[in-house]
DNA sequence: TAGCGTTACTTGCCACGGCAACCAAGTACC
DNA sequence: GGTACTTGGTTGCCGTGGCAAGTAACGCTA
């Protein structure tokens, strides 16, 4: 039963041509940036972002997981590598003894406000500083949709809640 | 010389929110379905893809590259892998002898078209179903310039000629 | 409170990609 | 024509991520 799919025409091309382009090449770019002027992948920074902006600078390790878009295992990878720089720490979740708690140490957070300066000019550079207000607009029109669709769709797993549904936090009780 | 760099304004924090999103979920998903499906990554369909519409189902080693946003040394191997599946095959380049060709075999070809509707069909369900035909040209023609400015940046050289310049398919000479 | 299924991670093993080093063929210079 | 430099591609080693299996704690039922 091979359901028949109609090709792409020009505009489907373009757009996704352009689409799947930035997903490969956007990334590198950032790591390449990151590594080389503050050691740490796009992903760390990602990672501390989101503990920084956190209560207590302090996030349960599968929150965490969730909005970095990783999956448990590598998220658990990361953190323990980021552990042994002393940028984040690992502390017991108090009511629940299996799951721990990753907190954003003094250190994690002086190396997170040092990176971020380069890491937005990269950014103004390749992306937004290309794009006119109605162009981003748009951008987060066509992409927010998409963004939860993968992150909703049974398929993969490991995305699963990405489309923010858990406002949570720490667990602190 | 910290040069001041402005914090992201709302519009801008959404664009850049759900590219990076979708830059981190849509190759993941890319790569399972094809997996699951054609025992294929995404990566490997992009090559195959791009050998198929080159003339005399062939190019260059290091245009296959560039067609697929990959450096020399991973290309290489991947070929190797696709090689030993029969799936492509390496032919001396005539003319120059340090160069190799890169051929789709009938295998190949057969693998990719079987492949195609399966992934059509997710790209469809995923992103291009569910864009209007207004948002898929904002989207190519938001990502375009991105995609040409990281392409170009010195910074990254592995990315180097991706904005379309080398329209030069096999060597035959 | 004993037992069973579930949840929250963590670890081992493997595949893949990056970089740097390498090799071989072409080119330039004299 | 020989020596240096460049180009095209491959290989070795290492770091990272995925999956599946393991472990520990939780919680429900009886």
């Amino acid at each position: 039963m091979t359901t028949r799919v109609p090709r792409m025409n020009e505009a489907e091309s373009r757009a996704w041509l352009a689409l799947v382009g930035t997903s490969q090449l956007l990334p590198a770019a950032l790591d390449a940036q990151l590594q080389a002027d503050s050691g740490i992948t796009h992903f760390e920074f990602m990672a501390l972002s989101a503990l920084n902006t956190a209560p207590e600078l302090t996030l349960r390790t599968s929150d965490l997981a969730v909005r970095t878009y990783a999956t448990l295992p590598r998220l658990s990878k990361v953190v323990s590598r980021m552990e042994a720089r002393g940028l984040v720490e690992r502390v017991p979740c108090p009511g629940d003894a299996r799951a721990s708690n990753i907190r954003l140490t003094r250190d994690g957070r002086k190396e997170l406000l040092l990176a971020l300066p380069g890491h937005l000019s990269l950014v103004r550079a390749e992306v937004l500083g290309r794009l006119s207000e109605g162009q981003l607009e748009a951008l987060a029109e066509a992409l927010e949709p998409v963004l939860e669709a993968l992150a909703d769709d049974p398929r993969f797993p490991w995305a699963r809640g990405a489309s923010r549904r858990a406002e949570s936090g720490a667990a602190t009780a």
